[in-house]
DNA sequence: TCTCGTAATGTAACCGGTTACATTGGCTCC
DNA sequence: GGAGCCAATGTAACCGGTTACATTACGAGA
């Protein structure tokens, strides 16, 4: 491997020129840095960038750590990181906790010196302890998980004022007994989407009691939700899955049983996922906003490696209600405009 | 920051037996290395990945370059690289080089020093460019792209082959007339899609000269081609877009013409994105088995770094057919098995 | 008790850059 | 012609680890 010392030798010159010459560096003359870059062309040079990192105490990069790396939310996230970190000239750096809080802590451990800072998500359970994992010398923010000692700062989108949002849109289309499909046991996520449905529903239609079923997000517990919803002949005229999955799951249900959504039945989900736009019928849902979570994420983190002593606190992304077909109520069919396109022609 | 020298200052030992302790290494004392650990306890030390690289040579980690972040292919290839790169405790660090040929350049020479070998997509032009950029000296795996001249090993899938599959399914279930949308003008994918199309065509239909329209991988430009083939009462019965967002724009242009996908006509797609369940109806498509892709690729790269003189090759994965309700012909509904469904009980 | 061999520990060089400080050399100005 | 100044270049320390080699300490055997 050719280093700056055989670059200093092939142009004749001392290391610290060469180091200047390649850095742009104040100065050295003009004729000696074509010199240098002649020689670092000939060899070509390519600059050793874990050694410079070291010296410069300074990595240009970012560690992002998270519980999995898996579908559309981890693909969104990545994206609106990058967006920022690429303006700024920063590497990614990333580490899969896979769900295990142990490993979570080497991670962040094995993070050291190789980073400016961390974005770290951590699993539904234990995050008290990988908050302590922390070192505080290390900037760090985190992802959908507020510290509630607030030493580190955070990112998070507000799952309660989703679902309130999502409850009240339910209850003005006249949907009136809605039930609740949730997430994991101890997902935060479904525990805040579900305190937000609780609360909105007693507000608008004073129910104290609403009718909860536990799911998992997955698209399997959403179909037995409402498998059971339907062989309990419960009354409900709407149904509000904790996630899309699992509301994909609901709908399939449905179709399969003669009930019309949108129509006979509401459905809602929360996420936003792609496939929301491409089911039939299309699913009315929560935009959770997931690669603008990541950019606000980068952004505090990055004002945070520039000045460490700013304490930037939470920042709460408000999630956008998406309205589709899922909870039309009248419903539009898609042949609706089916004369006007048959009127161009037709497929022999 | 605390450094390996102040904690074998507190344990009043050298530098070198702080290292052997925190390493597990040969011969320190059992009560030395307990009275380092404890000192590195007490400091909460924590090494620096960084310098540690320096000196062995070697990071733990492999460089990931891809033309984007974005979507389900991405996902889905780093899960398929985690997954191996986990198994043999390598960090990933991720580049995007946004689609410009010259950021592909900065990103593989930013990588130096900071990575034990390189996982790069070229992006779809000048590739050859890219190739040449690579330093012979640090390995690496070219991902979706064979090296015309064989310098660097790679992994790819058999887009051709899988064309060629779907076309002969399309033809035994009896579409004779098929045509075909691609993809953006010089992407490999869609040529070699395209190229096994055509061939397949005319070794079992005899057809020389298909109907082939130009779209661009968006969901958009599918549904384009869509209204074309509609509006010139073009003589076909199916049509196989090179992709699945294609397909997609071509079914909703279809089931708004009130032509009923499957029966009236066939739609296929190529990728199996998870959309592609959940279209009404579901989409035929060729699986591309994108996360195998990935992690061939990084098991061919650890290969490659633990022995340097061996010439891993080219592995071309075969894509596998997804028959689903697009191309179903006999049409079966969904609500077939309703009444089952009501017989247990029905929403009041 | 002394020598020797071996295990434990220490010293210092090294990885490949950057940069503070020292040195050199060319120029101006008296 | 010599003092003084400044820009260009060189020397060497340093970043934080690892490890080859040197040194020390200790126990066994004569």
């Amino acid at each position: 491997m050719v280093t700056i010392r055989d670059v200093a030798r092939e142009a004749g010159v001392s290391v610290a020129s060469a180091s200047r010459a390649l850095n742009d560096r104040d100065n050295v003359t003009p004729a000696t840095r074509d010199r240098i870059r002649a020689a670092a062309q000939r060899l070509s040079y390519v600059p050793h960038s874990g050694a410079r990192n070291l010296t410069r105490q300074k990595t240009d990069s970012i560690g992002v750590v998270l519980p999995d790396l898996f579908g559309e939310f981890f693909s969104e996230l990545i994206r609106g990181i990058d967006r920022i970190a690429y303006a700024h000239g920063l590497q990614l750096l990333l580490s899969n906790m896979h769900g295990n809080p142990h490993e979570a802590t080497s991670a962040v451990r094995a993070m050291r010196g190789r980073v400016d800072g961390l974005l770290v998500m951590p699993p539904d359970a234990q995050h008290q302890h990988l908050i302590e994992a922390l070192s505080p010398a290390v900037p760090a923010v985190l992802l959908n998980c507020h510290d509630p000692n607030a030493g580190v700062p955070s990112v998070g989108i507000d799952n309660e004022g989703g679902a309130q949002a999502m409850t009240r849109f339910l209850v003005e289309k006249g949907y009136r007994r809605i039930a609740f499909v949730s997430g994991p046991r101890n997902n935060r996520d479904s525990a805040a989407r579900q305190a937000g449905f609780v609360q909105a529903l007693a507000e608008t239609t004073g129910e104290r009691h609403p009718l909860v079923i536990a799911g998992d997000f997955s698209e399997a517990s959403g179909a037995e939700a409402t498998r059971l919803l339907i062989a309990g002949r419960m009354p409900i005229d709407a149904i509000f899955c904790a996630n899309d999955m699992m509301a994909v799951g609901c709908c399939g249900v449905l179709a399969d049983a003669g009930i019309e959504v949108g129509a006979e039945i509401g459905v809602a989900g929360f996420d936003d996922i792609p496939i929301a736009h491409y089911t039939a019928p299309s699913l009315t849902t929560m935009n959770a906003r997931i690669a603008e979570l990541g950019a606000a994420a980068a952004e505090k983190l990055i004002r945070l490696i520039a000045e460490p002593a700013s304490a930037p606190g939470t920042t709460i992304l408000a999630p956008q209600l998406m309205a589709r077909d899922s909870t039309a109520r009248d419903r539009v069919s898609r042949r609706a405009n089916a004369n006007e396109i048959l009127e161009k022609g037709i497929i022999s």
